[in-house]
DNA sequence: TTAATATTTCAATAAATCCTGAAAGTTTAA
DNA sequence: TTAAACTTTCAGGATTTATTGAAATATTAA
């Protein structure tokens, strides 16, 4: 295969992955395209490359230095502002796995906890605020699991553990 | 807070949720409704609890049978169907896991072994190559982390040890 | 076998989401 | 201070995705 074509597909790739999680088509296609590109790119460089337009790059790139994906790399003597993506995979994943946590299993985890404040106590109420519970339970423990993974490199024994493992 | 009230605000949210994983909203309210039912629910019950159509109702349940988290509960005198969710969200999460596995991410690895067969041997595609395997890796590494959490129970061994602490 | 009851399908429509492009805003070189 | 270069915003339009509802198909009681 062309690495032209390679570079194409794995584009289109990581877009349609992105869209069956939750996050935009183009935002991910335009991760994709910072991913694999050696050199920093303009918003330019985007819109010709994706064939977007200027709004849609820009919104994009936005939003992916929010999620701190995607970072601003100046130039010396350039006006123009380039793009620059993290490279290390594992960084990546830990930093969606962050934002994800944030944005949506805390504010989960907390309206779960009001939803057992119900004023009934027959049968029916009492196995609704089981499930909730129960819920309740696996969601922190998934999302305590989250958190020892990301922070598991930082710690002195196991991370050195994992460290062997890359 | 009344049970009727907190029962309606744990469909939205989990639709709400569902929503931001990818999965359309109907779906996960259809499922919602049927993790705190504690009666079996026929289509006609849903499409009254949730306002929507019979069309849209069945679709989704049919959907939702397709993940293993609604069966159909047939009821003995009973012309029509009636559909049960499965209750243990810990069953629920590793079935949700071991669909999207099977259904996105060994395609993907599929497809990311497909993209490093690019002919060119000069600087840019060996970087190219070099991004691809390092997702190709981290991908594959975190599948065989969600397949040991799905199996732990079922080792003797491990499994005892988790049990203790659900 | 019939007719009543249930379920499924799918074309048309509605709703949600995303994208465009031009105008407004900002920055910087001179 | 000006004007060119660049970035951001956002209303309107385009696209994608979800829903309806009625017709077709299937099932069952009698």
């Amino acid at each position: 295969m062309k690495l032209t074509e390679a570079k194409e597909q794995f584009t289109q790739l990581w877009g349609a992955l992105g869209s069956g999680w939750g996050i935009n088509r183009t935002m991910a296609q335009v991760h994709a395209l910072l991913l694999i590109s050696e050199e920093s790119l303009s918003t330019e460089d985007i819109m010709t490359q994706l064939s977007i337009s200027r709004g849609n790059a820009n919104m994009n790139l936005r939003e992916l230095m929010n999620w701190n994906l995607v970072y601003k790399d100046i130039k010396a003597g350039e006006r123009k502002e380039f793009f620059k993506a993290e490279k290390d995979i594992w960084e990546v994943a830990k930093r969606i796995a962050r934002e994800r946590k944030r944005r949506e299993i805390q504010p989960l985890i907390a309206s779960l906890n009001v939803l057992t404040d119900v004023d009934e106590s027959n049968k029916e109420a009492k196995s609704f605020i089981q499930t909730v519970n129960n819920i309740h339970q696996v969601v922190t423990k998934m999302d305590a699991a989250v958190d020892t993974l990301i922070k598991v490199e930082e710690n002195k024994f196991f991370g050195t553990i994992v460290k062997m493992f890359k």
